[in-house]
DNA sequence: AAGCCTTTGTGAATACATGCACGAAGTCAC
DNA sequence: GTGACTTCGTGCATGTATTCACAAAGGCTT
């Protein structure tokens, strides 16, 4: 099952950037939406504006992967769809189980774009009762008790934890017992796993804390108003709760 | 207003490493952690620990902001947080507007990681006249013919578009038109805005994808099974459908 | 079939980020 | 006050990512 390991691909595929891997997706929407539109070819410079890189990163990108460009011509589209699919493991399904279902993980649990990637949501399971037993998205809400059960019987490969911030770490030792080993947390948490396990963090609210940065900067340097520096210290601050609700 | 621009902050300040403003809001959850169990004074270690980082990058990171550690000692919890709180701009209030009140939207409406930061959600506009009306979150939602006047009375300054993929580019337009300079966006799509304006992309599916990749990586190389490298093209994936529902 | 034109793929230069390792600066005990 | 000890702040070396710029490679026209 192994064995063709690195065969083909001389010297691409092996360690192909974090960088690059983070891109892929995007080349790979954009891909789609030429497609969409009957675009058969596309040149890099093309491709890169649509994904809002620059085109030498792009290329670079690509080359990674192989060389499936033409010169004086561009890439195949729909080839090249393929290729980046075939790379980020899209041409297979992946199962996904969907931990904690509030507001958070009734969204994901309802977002199209994970089924027409190849991520089947085969699992919600949360510990309220009040929601155990309730359809989402077509689905019924599994209690948590059957957490390793559901991972077992369905082969669960991804596990999705949108519970809050304070069952998070549990959730996640939980699944990664059961032999899960790509975990993605909503939670905002920081989450401490063995080696060999992967977890990637969504945080809606530290995208907004960079954006009020850049803001802020915008309008004339940090604390611009009012005491700057070492003024009084508030102690007011210890009121923020981390037990926010998913 | 932009009068006092680099006063005070001799070499601080200037050019925080944008890697280093990534990770600005994640110390400062640790910090509010560490808080709330009574802890006053915590040294590069234990909070670099508690934040997933390393010790050296952690001390790096705050000697961007000024030097606020104590040899010997460490750095005391709430002088941190409230220096790390300034420099983001958490101190001050920022007045954000929630555009396309799907599933997502709704939970974003809802989601208390944003009111205790200092994110003020003042508005929530939708296209649907069947979700204009409704009360999400203690608030109503507002047709979004009122953008510009919403965006303009109550003095908005971050915009999240929660919108489908489709709407996302013209509700960008109309929003930076009316003067915003932050975005945030979770439709998938590369938003494209004139120089000055900040956009934050979080794209729930990307992150599944790159966890796909590096989990198919463990197990074996892409394409392992089956016909590897150049085989036949699909034609089936032009069915990709972007117009997700967020 | 020859030459022009376009566009890729990549070497080299630059910029950015990480992590080590240690001197400097402070605290605490006595 | 003095010395031992802890921990910060940072110079330096290493690694990673980005960007430029151009030669090599292919298609297209004549």
């Amino acid at each position: 099952m192994t064995s063709r390991q690195t065969r083909n691909r001389d010297r691409a595929d092996r360690g192909i950037p974090e960088a690059t891997v983070a891109r892929l997706p995007v080349y790979l929407r954009a891909l789609h939406a030429l497609q969409e539109r009957g675009v058969s070819t596309v040149s890099s410079e093309e491709l890169a504006a649509a994904a809002g890189v620059n085109s030498a990163k792009l290329r670079k990108d690509l080359s990674h992967l192989g060389s499936y460009g033409t010169r004086g011509v561009g890439y195949e589209v729909e080839y090249l769809v393929y290729q980046i699919s075939r790379e980020l493991g899209l041409t297979q399904d992946w199962v996904v189980a969907i931990i904690g279902v509030g507001n958070l993980g009734r969204a994901l649990a309802g977002y199209g774009g994970f089924a027409s990637r190849g991520f089947r949501v085969a699992g919600l399971l949360d510990a309220d009762e009040a929601i155990v037993g309730q359809e989402i998205a077509g689905m019924p809400v599994e209690h948590i008790d059957r957490l390793e059960d559901v991972i077992a019987e369905r082969g669960v490969s991804i596990a999705v934890i949108a519970t809050p911030a304070a069952a998070a770490q549990s959730v996640c030792d939980r699944v990664v017992a059961a032999g899960v080993t790509s975990v993605l947390n909503f939670a905002p948490v920081v989450l401490s796993v063995p080696d060999g396990v992967d977890v990637r963090k969504v945080d809606l609210s530290i995208e907004l804390q960079i954006l009020a940065f850049h803001e802020q900067r915008k309008a004339g340097g940090p604390g611009g108003y009012e005491a700057a520096g070492d003024g009084d210290r508030p102690s007011e601050t210890a009121q923020y709760v981390e037990a926010v609700e998913l």
